[in-house]
DNA sequence: CTTCGGATACAACACTCAGG
DNA sequence: CCTGAGTGTTGTATCCGAAG
């Protein structure tokens, strides 16, 4: 029945059984599904195994695959002899224009999202392998209910493929099944797929099915027509919600804190290069503000009774007001770790003053409310759309390094593109041109090489932007850029934003010394017209600090006294 | 330094219980 | 009587802190 459905093998025998006028009909009673795991039929009409004995057959699918080694020996057999040649895709598209067939597609494109219903339970568990559970189909939760549900659905892909034949893309993730296709063909191909499954009996909730070019998929909201995928709405209010209420005072509860910061988590999956921004959040949140209790000099000895190990007051003591589940911090400003460190009090007659962490709520460091009043202002902005195509690895050449000494630093960098325009910055300031950031740095450069090291990246980036617009690198950078070293964190922040909203990213490596002699170079040159005939004043580009770090765009007017009737918009926060 | 546990978020669904 | 909130199960992700 598979190979049935693949017009390129039936082809010729649909065309002999045409030609020949015969009676019998086209598929004959012994065509069954063409299918690598041959188990999983037998398996569900029987009832499928649990595993607890070890008795889940194989599926086949990850056996057959061809030998990777094997394909790339076959592979430069055919390149040695000539046969076959490998060319950069920009070469391609240039060489063969809109004739080559590669990342082409005619028409916009639509998807369509279907949900089986209760999916796990459509199958059944052989009976006498549950000793203690007595459930006769796999319940949500179980390991084998998800591997076996998987196996379905997998098998429901595979069979999908050949089935639809024109171009279109599946994914499925638990139950949830997301099919791509060009607009055009979006309505047929999806009839095709449900009735595929009503054939196989994959029961369908009805009232989920999506088809559009906007689909809410796994959490997610999809717009194939546009290329992109967003935050869907709901989230975004909700997030909205969270940050009013922990925005309104200045103590947070600890609890509500934590869903903010997990729902930030889960949209920052879009953002990675966002997360070094959370750093003030987690500091926030594990940082208990204390407060002082006053306590009767008689009753200390007995307070470990009072205490669990972690510290944490278990019961009330009579004559304080130190509330339950609070934990103890010091005592006479000695710190308190461990239950012995009571020993080190020094003992008076004098009342004595305990610092006790309340346990459920926070403050909110000026940073972290900065962090949270810019997700309210990305909350309340319209959707930011991030591109699903497959980021490119660029071939373009760049370099950035720092200088620092005394009260001076600079920064100096070369983007090199592949069509060989270049665009070089060499710049340098003083300590005190920082002073806008607030950021309170004292006036010895060389402590903040990093930060400025990271500074230059950002004028990386900005160079990039103004010649030309890609995507770049994997997303192993922000890996590197989670720091909570002061300031360094701010700069790698400023990195991240700009990143974020440029959908470009850095793969950042360390270089050694001789090929980073250019940008090095460009970070202490002070007389341009030592420059080597590489670098030509013109294709230098300024930088204005402020620009830099508020990633404003540099609008210019022509002609410049133009007298504009609005102001530019700048956004105040980053 | 690594591993683990305990938190949060998200995905799914069914069940219980309180309140209008 | 219906609705919404909360519970439980699995998986993914994140973080910190404790233990080895």
């Amino acid at each position: 029945m598979a190979e049935a459905f693949i017009p390129s093998l039936t082809g010729p025998r649909l065309r002999d059984h045409v030609a020949a006028a015969s009676e019998s009909p086209f598929f004959s009673d012994k065509e069954v599904v063409k299918d690598a795991d041959k188990h999983l039929f037998l398996a569900l009409l029987e009832g499928v195994p649990t595993g607890y004995d070890g008795d889940i057959p194989k599926s086949n699918v990850f056996t057959q695959r061809a030998d990777p080694t094997l394909l790339c020996e076959l592979l430069q057999k055919e390149v040695d002899a000539g046969w076959l040649e490998t060319i950069p895709l920009h070469e391609a598209q240039a060489r063969w224009g809109s004739r080559l067939a590669v990342g082409m597609h005619n028409g916009a494109l639509a998807g369509f999202s279907l949900d089986i219903e209760a999916a796990h339970k459509t199958v059944r568990v052989r009976d006498g392998t549950l000793r203690y559970l007595f459930y006769r189909v796999c319940p949500f939760g179980a390991v084998f209910s998800a591997h076996w549900f998987q196996r379905v659905s997998a098998f429901l892909i595979r069979m999908l493929h050949p089935f639809l034949y024109v171009r279109h893309s599946l994914f499925v993730y638990s139950d949830d099944l997301l099919g791509i296709t060009e607009q055009s063909v979006l309505e047929i191909t999806f009839a095709l797929v449900l009735a595929f499954c009503v054939c196989f009996g994959y029961p369908i909730s009805w009232k989920k099915l999506q088809m559009g070019p906007r689909i809410l998929w796994i959490g997610w909201s999809f717009d194939f027509g546009a290329g992109g995928v967003e935050v869907p709405s709901d989230k975004t209010s909700k997030l909205l919600a969270g940050l009013r209420d922990i925005l309104r005072q200045d103590r947070v509860d600890k609890r509500e804190l934590h869903r903010v910061i997990g729902l930030i988590q889960w949209i920052l999956q879009l953002f990675p290069l966002l997360k070094p921004w959370m750093n003030t959040l987690y500091c926030d949140l594990h940082s208990p503000f204390g407060t002082n209790y006053s306590m009767d000099p008689g009753d200390f000895p007995s307070i470990a009774d009072f205490l669990d190990d972690t510290l944490t007051f278990t019961s009330l003591i009579s004559g304080t007001a130190i509330p339950l589940g609070s934990k103890l911090l010091s005592v006479r400003h000695v710190d308190i770790k461990r239950k012995r460190d009571l020993a080190q009090v020094p003992l008076t007659s004098k009342r004595l003053w305990l610092r006790v962490a309340a346990s459920s709520r926070r403050r909110l460091s000026p940073a972290s409310k900065q962090f949270l009043l810019y997700w309210k202002h990305w909350a309340e902005d319209p959707p930011l759309l991030r591109p699903l195509q497959i980021p490119l690895a660029s071939p373009v050449e760049a370099a950035a390094d720092a200088m620092a000494s005394s009260n001076k630093f600079a920064i100096g960098g070369y983007v090199q593109m592949p069509s060989g325009n270049l665009l070089w910055f060499s710049q340098s300031w003083v300590m005190a041109d920082l002073q806008f950031t607030k950021l309170d740095l004292s006036d010895d450069a060389q402590a903040y090489i990093a930060s400025f090291e990271t500074l230059a990246q950002i004028a990386l980036l900005h160079c990039a932007i103004k010649s030309w617009c890609d995507n770049a690198g994997a997303e192993s950078v922000s890996n590197k850029l989670y720091t909570r070293k002061y300031p360094l964190c701010i700069f790698a922040q400023r990195l991240a934003l700009f990143s974020a909203y440029s959908s470009m990213s850095l793969d950042v490596s360390h270089i050694p010394g001789e090929y980073n002699k250019d940008a090095d170079m460009l970070s202490r040159i002070e007389d341009f017209s030592e420059l080597p005939a590489r670098f030509p004043l013109n294709t230098r580009l300024v930088l204005d600090l402020e620009q830099l770090w508020f990633r404003r765009s540099a609008v210019s007017l022509t002609p410049p006294d133009f007298p504009l009737r609005w102001k530019i918009p700048v956004n105040e926060f980053f």
